[in-house]
RNA sequence: GCGGCUGUAGCUCAGAGGGAGAGCACCACCUUGACACGGUGGGGGCCACAGGUUCGAUUCCUGUCAGCCGCACCA
C-alpha cells in the first residue's frame, strides 16, 4: 500500500526514498513467491490542493473562490486534478515502482468516499464524533480550523506585559502579566492561586478592565502559578485553551473579540478592526497612555504556527467537529500491548504509545471547499442534526424540510486514515479484503507517523477489528548537503526527476536504499548518485565481458563442484553467502546492509578478483575449462543479477534480457536460495592465500618502483606440501597476476642471495630483484615488517597468556587466537631468518 | 520540563562484545584484449570525554559535553 502522494504535487526526494524503499521489498517478495498487492494513488490533499488552485484561478483570473461560488470552484479544483494529478504517478513510474496500476485510488474516489461516510456515520452513531464549541487552532491565512499536530511549536521572542487592573471600588489594583494584551477584551476573570497569600483577600472582588468600562471579578484557581510572572492572570476564555478550561471549571462567558479573519471586534471599542498584530501594539500604546502599563520583559515562549503557511495560528473558539480520541487510543494501546504492531526501527513505539497516552480530541472539521463534506444536515425548523450515509432532504427528528448540509468538509487525514481498508472496496466484503488485508508491512517517513501511521492503526483496529499492517518500517527525511531540511523557502531542493534525467533512476535508487541505517536522516549528494552510477556502469561492463566471453547459444551446465579450480569454488562461495546476507537483510528492512553487501561482492569479489581470474581459462587452449568458466560466469552473474534486481531494476532487466536461454523477465524470476552445496570454506582459506600472495608481490613491485610492465623472476618456498600443491595450482594466476617472468615453487626452494622478501602464511616469496634491490631498504623493510609481527605475537600471546580469556572466551574464539598466534609465529620466524641471511651476506 | 537521535579517516556515512571499514577526496604508478564512470599500491583515525560492567568495550550501562529532532497549555 502506497503513502498517497498530494494529487496536484510534485515528487520530491522524500517521495523518491519511500517509494524505492518500497518497491524493493515488493520486487523481493514478488520474485520470493509471494501473491503480492502493491496499491498505488493519491490524497485529495484539502488544504494544499484548495490553496494551490485559488492562487491559480487569482493570477490567470483574477477571481476569488467566493466569487466563483463552492460548486463552481470545486469543478475548477476536479478540472485541476484531472489535469495534473497524472503528473506525480508519472514521476513515480520514471522512478520505476513496481505497484499494480490498475487498482490506483483516489481518496476522493466514489468508493473511498462511501467509506469515509460510513466511518463518519458509525462513529457519530457511537458518539465516537461529536460537534462541539471548542477552542481550535485557527489560521488565520488559510481560513480553517487545524488539528494539534497541524501546528508547530515554535520558540518566539515576545514581551510579557504587567497590566494594572484597577480594584471596582478604587481601593488597589492588581497587576497581571500578559504576553497578548489583544485579547484584554475578552477577559472575563481576573484568576490567582487559591493559597496565595498576596491575593487572598481578593478573592471574590471586582476588578475594572482598563480601556473598558467592564468589572470582571477575581477568582481563584489552582491552574495559576504563583511564582509566573506577578500571580495574577487574566482569563479569556475564548482565546487561550488554558482560561478555556478555567472559564468552563468556573462558568464564566466566553465573548470573542478576534474573529476568524484575525481582526478585533466591537468588544475592542476603538481598536476595533485591526488585526492582532496592529493591536497589540497599539493596545500597550492605549495601555500606557491611561497609566496601565506596568513593566515590560522580554520572554521566550513557544507560538504555535500554522505547519502549512507558517502563519501564527490563533486559538479561537468555534463550532468544530471532533473524534472522540480516548477509547480509540485505548484500544490502540491494547492492540500494541498485545504485539499486533512491529516497529521497524523498534524505538519509535516508544513515541507512537507515548503520543496516543497523550492525545487529546481530533478536530475534523475545515473550513474548506475541496474535500469531503460532513455528512451532517441542520434542521431550521428544529434545529436537529441529522447525521446520514446518504444525503438528506427532511430532518431526520421533526421530518421539516428546511435542512441545510454542514458547509465544512473533514480533515484530508480523516480519508487516508482509512486507506488500508477503503482502498480494498470496504465496507463491502470484497475477495480483496480477505485476501489481503490485513497487510503485511507499511513504508513511510518518520515524520507523518502522528498523522497517518497512528490514524489507520486505530481505524482500521476500530473498523476491521485488525491492524492495518503488521509491520511499519519508518525511514527519515532527505536532508540537503548541508543537514537543513530541504524547503521551498530556501530553495535547496534537489528535484529528482532531474536527478533521473541525469544519472538514471536506477542510480537515484541505489543511492537513496544504500548507505542508510534504519530510521536515519540521510544528507543529499550528487557525489553519491555519481557514485551509484559508477556501481551500475561497473556492472553493465561486467555483464558486458560475460557476455562477450560466452556463445550465445550455449547450454551451459550448472556448475559442478568436483570439476572446479580454486576460484570457481570461492566465488560460487561467496555467492551463497550473498543470497544468505542480502535476504536476510531484506527480510529484516535493512536496505542500506543489503546493498553493502551487493556493491561488495559485486565490485571485489566478483569484477576485481573472479573477472580477472577467469580470463586465463577463457583465453587458454583447455576447452574444458573454458567452458567451466563460463558456467560459472553466467551462473554468477545471472544470481547477482536477481539479486541487484529490487535495488536496480533497469539496468539489471536490460542485461538479463541479454542472457543465453533467459525467456522470462527477470522481474519474476525466482529470488536465488543459498546452495549449502556452495559453501567451502577451504576454497576461502586458499583463494585468501593466493590474495594474499599476490599483494603481497604487488606491493614489492610498488614500493621498488618495479615497473608493471617489466617481468620478474620469482620463488617460492612453502612451508608444507599443501601449501606447495595450492601455489601450483594457481601458479598461471601468480605468472600472470604478478608478471613473472619464471616461477619456482617448492618446499625446498633456495633463497636467492640478493632477493626482496614477503612472508605470507605458509609460504616465503623472494623476487631476486639484483640490480633493483636496495639491501639498504630491504633490511630496513624487513625490519619493519619484524616489529610488526613481533607486536602482533605479542598481543596475542598476552592474550592467550591470560588464564582467565582462555577460560572464559567461547572456545572458537580461543581456538582463533591459537591458530592466529601460530601463524604471526611462523612469520616472524621466517622474517628474523631472512633477516640473519641477509647481515651474513651483507658481512661476507 | 519529558522523550529520542547523533558524535568513528579531510568530507559523507556504515559497522559490531574479541585484530578499526566503505565511498568521495588525497599521494604514487598504470592507455593489461568489460570498464579511466577503470586498475594497482599507499598515506590518513587515543571510534567526543569520564566512570562502570566484562577475561576483553569503539560496541553494553551511567554521567558529562556538543549538535539535532520530537512531545508539552506555563500566561
Amino acid at each position: 500500500m502506497m503513502p498517497p502522494p498530494n494529487v496536484t504535487g510534485v515528487l520530491h526526494l522524500g517521495h523518491a526514498w519511500d517509494n524505492t524503499l518500497q518497491d524493493i521489498i515488493v520486487r523481493f517478495r514478488r520474485m520470493q513467491g509471494f501473491d503480492v498487492l502493491w496499491l498505488p494513488g493519491t490524497d485529495h490533499a484539502g488544504i494544499a490542493t484548495q490553496a494551490r488552485v485559488e492562487k491559480a484561478l487569482r493570477e490567470e483570473e483574477g477571481v476569488s473562490r467566493h466569487e466563483l461560488g463552492r460548486e463552481a470552484f470545486v469543478e475548477r479544483v476536479w478540472a485541476w486534478k484531472r489535469r495534473y494529478g497524472q503528473n506525480i504517478t508519472e514521476q513515480l513510474r520514471a522512478l520505476g515502482v513496481s505497484c499494480d496500476w490498475s487498482r490506483e485510488r483516489f481518496t476522493m474516489d466514489e468508493g473511498l468516499s462511501r467509506a469515509v461516510r460510513e466511518v463518519f456515520v458509525r462513529l457519530f452513531e457511537k458518539g465516537l464524533i461529536y460537534r462541539g464549541r471548542r477552542i481550535i487552532n485557527w489560521c488565520p491565512r488559510c481560513a480553517t480550523a487545524l488539528s494539534d499536530i497541524e501546528v508547530e511549536h515554535r520558540e518566539v521572542e515576545g514581551a510579557l506585559y504587567h497590566v494594572r487592573y484597577p480594584a471596582a471600588d478604587g481601593s488597589g489594583e492588581l497587576v497581571v502579566a500578559t504576553t497578548r494584551p489583544e485579547t484584554m477584551f475578552a477577559d472575563v476573570a481576573v484568576a490567582v492561586h487559591p493559597d496565595d497569600d498576596r491575593y487572598r483577600g481578593w478573592i471574590g472582588r471586582r476588578v475594572r478592565l482598563p480601556l473598558t468600562e467592564r468589572e470582571i471579578p477575581v477568582i481563584a484557581d489552582a491552574y495559576v502559578d504563583p511564582a509566573f510572572g506577578t500571580g495574577c492572570l487574566k482569563i479569556t476564555p475564548a482565546h487561550d485553551p488554558n482560561d478555556f478550561e478555567v472559564g468552563q471549571r468556573h462558568g464564566l462567558e466566553m465573548p470573542q473579540c478576534i474573529e476568524a479573519d484575525g481582526r478585533l471586534n466591537e468588544w475592542a471599542g476603538p481598536y476595533q478592526g485591526l488585526t492582532c498584530e496592529e493591536a497589540r501594539q497599539r493596545v500597550p500604546e492605549g495601555l500606557a497612555a491611561g497609566g496601565f502599563l506596568g513593566k515590560r520583559e522580554s520572554i521566550v515562549h513557544a507560538v504555535g504556527h500554522c505547519s502549512r503557511c507558517d502563519t501564527v495560528v490563533e486559538p479561537f473558539l468555534s463550532d468544530q467537529w471532533f473524534v472522540r480520541m480516548e477509547p480509540l487510543a485505548q484500544a490502540a494501546l491494547a492492540a500494541l500491548g498485545r504485539g499486533e504492531l512491529r516497529f521497524v526501527p523498534e524505538r519509535f513505539e516508544k513515541v507512537f504509545v507515548h503520543w496516543l497516552e497523550n492525545v487529546r480530541d481530533w478536530c475534523i472539521s475545515r473550513q474548506l471547499w475541496w474535500g469531503h463534506r460532513i455528512p451532517a444536515w441542520y434542521c431550521g425548523d428544529c434545529g436537529g442534526v441529522t447525521v446520514a450515509r446518504e444525503d438528506v432532504t427532511t430532518c431526520g427528528e421533526c421530518g421539516s424540510t428546511d435542512v441545510r448540509q454542514d458547509e465544512d468538509v473533514l480533515d484530508t487525514w480523516f480519508s487516508s486514515a482509512l486507506w488500508p481498508f477503503s482502498t480494498m472496496g470496504w465496507p463491502d466484503d470484497t475477495a480483496d479484503m480477505l485476501r489481503y488485508y490485513p497487510t503485511n508491512v507499511l513504508v513511510t517517513g518518520y515524520d507523518i507517523l502522528f498523522f497517518w501511521v497512528a490514524r489507520m492503526v486505530f481505524m482500521g483496529l476500530e473498523f476491521t477489528g485488525r491492524m492495518p499492517f503488521r509491520e511499519v518500517v519508518l525511514h527519515g527525511l532527505v536532508r540537503a548537503a548541508d543537514g537543513r531540511k530541504m524547503s521551498k523557502s530556501l530553495g535547496n531542493g534537489v528535484d529528482p526527476v532531474e536527478v533521473i534525467d541525469r544519472f538514471g533512476a536506477d542510480a537515484l535508487r541505489f543511492t537513496l536504499a544504500n548507505g542508510t541505517s534504519p530510521g536515519n536522516d540521510q544528507r543529499f549528494h550528487w557525489e553519491r548518485v555519481e557514485g551509484s552510477r559508477h556501481f551500475i556502469n561497473k556492472i553493465w561492463n561486467a555483464a558486458r565481458f560475460v557476455l562477450m566471453n560466452v556463445p550465445a547459444e550455449a547450454d551451459l551446465p550448472e556448475p559442478e563442484q568436483v570439476n572446479l579450480e580454486v576460484a570457481d569454488r570461492w566465488i560460487l562461495h561467496r555467492l551463497a553467502e550473498t543470497v544468505r546476507e542480502v535476504t536476510g537483510h531484506l527480510e529484516r528492512a535493512d536496505f542500506g546492509e543489503a546493498g553493502r553487501a551487493l556493491y561488495d561482492f559485486a565490485w571485489d569479489d566478483f569484477c576485481d578478483w573472479y573477472i580477472e581470474f577467469s580470463k586465463l581459462s577463457l583465453y587458454g587452449v583447455d576447452e574444458r575449462r573454458r567452458s567451466l568458466t563460463q558456467a560459472v560466469l553466467v551462473h554468477v552473474l545471472d544470481h547477482l543479477l536477481r539479486l541487484l534486481h529490487p535495488f536496480v531494476p533497469f539496468v539489471t532487466e536490460g542485461i538479463w534480457r541479454h542472457l543465453p536461454g533467459r525467456r522470462q523477465p527477470l522481474a519474476v524470476a525466482d529470488w536465488p536460495v543459498a546452495r549449502p552445496g556452495h559453501a567451502d570454506p577451504h576454497a576461502v582459506r586458499q583463494m585468501n592465500a593466493v590474495k594474499e600472495a599476490i599483494r603481497a608481490v604487488r606491493n614489492i613491485r610498488s614500493e621498488r618502483s618495479v615497473p608493471p610492465s617489466k617481468q620478474v623472476p620469482m620463488l617460492i618456498r612453502c612451508q608444507d606440501g599443501e601449501a606447495e600443491a595450492l601455489l601450483e595450482s594457481v601458479r598461471p594466476y601468480l605468472v600472470r597476476f604478478c608478471q613473472l617472468s619464471d616461477l619456482t615453487i617448492g618446499v625446498d626452494v633456495q633463497p636467492p642471495e640478493l632477493a626482496v622478501t614477503a612472508v605470507v602464511s605458509g609460504a616465503e616469496i623472494f623476487l631476486p630483484l639484483a640490480g633493483l634491490a636496495d639491501m639498504q631498504e630491504e633490511r630496513a623493510r624487513l625490519e619493519r615488517e619484524r616489529q610488526r609481527l613481533a607486536a602482533e605475537v605479542e598481543r596475542v600471546d598476552k592474550k592467550l597468556g591470560n588464564p582467565q580469556f582462555v577460560a572464559k572466551a567461547p572456545a572458537e574464539v580461543v581456538a582463533a587466537e591459537r591458530e592466529k598466534a601460530a601463524d604471526y609465529r611462523a612469520k616472524l620466524a621466517a622474517v628474523e631468518e631472512r633477516l640473519a641471511a641477509l647481515g651474513k651476506a651483507d658481512g661476507a
